[in-house]
DNA sequence: TTGGAATGTCAACAAGACTGACTTAAACTG
DNA sequence: CAGTTTAAGTCAGTCTTGTTGACATTCCAA
């Protein structure tokens, strides 16, 4: 499957066996990384769905709905079912925009903040778990592989929410 | 949030704001992990748990549909749903258990792992590429921290799974 | 002032998950 | 051998989350 190195340094961690492990580590991972958001969820009437918004707006106060939906990687309208619920009840703030009064800000309330700070400890808790187990350097080698699997244009909008929080 | 590092070692990769990071990497770089496969089966008439599916036949041929569905932790009905269109579509064949005739066993036809091939060829590409970006000390740290975020069960079905293909 | 952009809404639909109830066949167990 | 458990499959109904398409509203900008 793999020809062997040609410049010298061992190409071993390319082989197809390593990359399908890789997959495997990734899918699994990932069950575990929702597990928790998931359980706390379930018991009211919110999905998935629910905690990426409510992570995303706690995460750009203000952001529009626009920039939200791009975020998500949904319809507007898909997201707008989802906003609609958490507007009602009363989690989500939605003002008209000041200078551009087509657009929407998006804020949590307290409420919405209160819920946010449940589900992200949940979900903090195991990151925090994983990246004390594996160490700075594992969790740097971390990073550094999720950011080269992201597309270029998530990869860019995740840099600048990073940015824009420091 | 954190309190400083008692012990020495600077403990500044587990802020609050670190594990967000981390949080928001993992979603981002999950949905580039997904892309490449999707985008090939939008066109047939299958999606995600279809190739999930074939994934795990084709890492562990002769599997039970018992063991399948704990891996992919769906329901029977769920992974029916999928099974039966892939026997149907002549991607999968299901054989009748040899020492206990309640079983059956899972294994790819030729056009399934065609079909395979496809898709995990795609999937690996990316993965490869992120891999060799990022270098393999990166790697040896990323599946570092994606074992440790697995819940206990999985993580052992996953090093099963790594063993028996060795 | 008109065209286009941002938002929102309605309706219909599909994938993929769930629960619950039930059948069949086979295997295990007392 | 009778009764129970297990593996698989099936039917029916529901929920969440996504999709298109069509259309209205608002309002910025050329």
């Amino acid at each position: 499957m793999m020809s062997d190195a040609p410049g010298g340094e061992t190409l071993l961690f390319l082989t197809d066996e390593q990359l399908r492990q890789g997959i495997e580590a990734m899918f699994f991972a990932y069950r575990g990384f929702t597990a928790d958001p998931d359980r706390i969820l379930a018991g009211l009437a919110y999905g998935r769905a629910h905690h990426r918004a409510i992570h995303f707006i706690n995460r750009a106060p203000g952001t529009t709905v626009n920039n939200l939906l791009i975020l998500l990687g949904v319809t507007k309208q898909s997201l707008n079912r989802v906003l609609r619920t958490l507007v009602e009840d009363g989690l989500v703030q939605s003002k008209v925009g000041k200078s551009d009064k087509r657009e929407r800000h998006l804020y949590l309330t307290e409420a919405g903040e209160a819920l946010e700070r449940k589900l992200s400890d949940a979900q903090r808790a195991r990151m925090r778990a994983a990246y004390r187990a594996a160490g700075p350097q594992a969790v740097a080698g971390f990073r550094q592989v999720l950011e080269s699997m992201m597309d270029n244009d998530l990869r860019r909008r995740y840099h600048a929410l990073k940015d824009s929080s420091t």
